[in-house]
DNA sequence: TCTTATTTTTAGGTAAGACTAAAATGCTAA
DNA sequence: TTAGCATTTTAGTCTTACCTAAAAATAAGA
């Protein structure tokens, strides 16, 4: 069965939303998520349980089922694979790629992203350092953490970010963080829990507790 | 003012029945084009006419206006790019492009079509051999005739087709015809039209005045 | 527990883009 | 000039996806 462009929105709204479908979703936070009413929510909702890609009971919100959790993974990869190319290619900058993907990800084509894929060699994450499902919808995830969790003297390095908004890419952009920098925590504050870290191993950058926690680290 | 993918859809059509804005186009050529019916289509011309793209007299059919052409040629543009780049980049056989281009060029975004033009090197010709309009809409056409309209011992090359289905072009690839090819004219047979062509000064191909008509040369 | 407050659903509407059936218009040939 | 045919438009429906306002259900606090 095929899914139209809003009902793709939609599931994969809520698949963010449940955590990779391990939570369930209220009709509020959908709303929230896709900017629209809830009423226009529960009416999506209805038809959504109906084609089965997720499980609905009114009044309790949704559980994205197993076939749901599939369909949602290949748009995901496909927003991702196309984030790649406009990037690796196209030389957009990473703060300026999302609103292209959202469109790019509804073309129905198979040999298109089989083919774009191969182009692109197989990425395994995108420009926010976010995985590329496989044609079968497996991720690869990696341990990561926010840099806020991070104590003092420990060292790691940027591999995505939690927030993707233009806002927030341009400032990383500005302050020098990317991902793929070394970095090593200087100091921690105890008070607003701003941070004080190294980046490469000569520059000082000092953050919000807000900021830190949008920037994702492997430890090392 | 922005147009829906549909209303592209049907610009681009009217513009193509109209050979280019120089005639005017009947309701039902556009339904046989889109593929719809004729009330669908009437429906469909008065909103365009209320958004001065097209200059729309009940009973009397359209015609484009200066704005509409413009507008199409966006898409034509937008189009013929991206099947470019499928053929280019992600070695799609010509016959394969035409569908996915048909939803890629409706994709919002100045930027990636600029970056797309520039990435693909500026290309001035489509697959198809068709012009591609630059970002103004300005098409440098090259004077084309059809095959069949070639008279015996005459010399050229293939340049384009008129015809893009995927049967046309799967028929050229089999008998080995394709643009940039050198070509003579051998034989025209009075009875049927049909003829006999020289492709590259070695093979020799016989094909119908109906294959010949869809097949477009330069001269030489 | 009961009464509010919050959340969610339903009811009813709009707009786009398709359809069928019926009516209107234009064209052609006698 | 007019009857009949072909073309086109209108009228009335349908589906998708959104909306507002009102009703219903759930959750929370006294
Ligand atoms: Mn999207
Ligand atoms: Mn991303
Ligand atoms: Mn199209
Ligand atoms: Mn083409």
């Amino acid at each position: 069965m095929t899914l139209t462009t809003a009902e793709e929105n939609y599931l994969k709204a809520i698949y963010h939303l449940s955590n990779g479908g391990t939570k369930s979703v209220s009709t509020n936070d959908v709303a929230a998520e896709i900017k629209t009413k809830a009423a226009s929510v529960s009416d999506m909702l209805r038809k959504l349980g109906d084609k089965e890609v997720i499980e609905y009971r009114k009044y309790y919100g949704v559980n994205i089922t197993e076939e749901g959790k599939k369909r949602a993974l290949q748009t995901i990869r496909k927003h991702r694979l196309w984030e790649v190319f406009l990037v690796e290619k196209l030389q957009f900058a990473w703060d300026e790629v999302h609103e292209v993907a959202e469109e790019l990800e509804h073309i129905q084509s198979p040999l298109l992203i089989q083919r774009l894929d191969s182009y692109l060699n197989f990425p395994k994450f995108d420009p926010h350092g976010d995985p590329i499902p496989d044609e079968y919808g497996d991720v690869r995830a990696r341990p990561r953490l926010a840099l806020n969790e991070m104590d003092i003297d420990q060292s790691g390095q940027i591999v995505a970010v939690k927030d993707s908004s233009a806002a927030f890419l341009k400032y990383l952009d500005k302050v020098g963080a990317y991902i793929g920098a070394r970095i090593k925590v200087l100091d921690k504050v105890e008070f607003d829990g701003s941070m004080e870290i190294l980046v490469d191993q000569k520059k000082t950058l000092f953050m919000s507790k807000d900021v830190a926690a949008n920037i994702l680290a492997i430890q090392s």
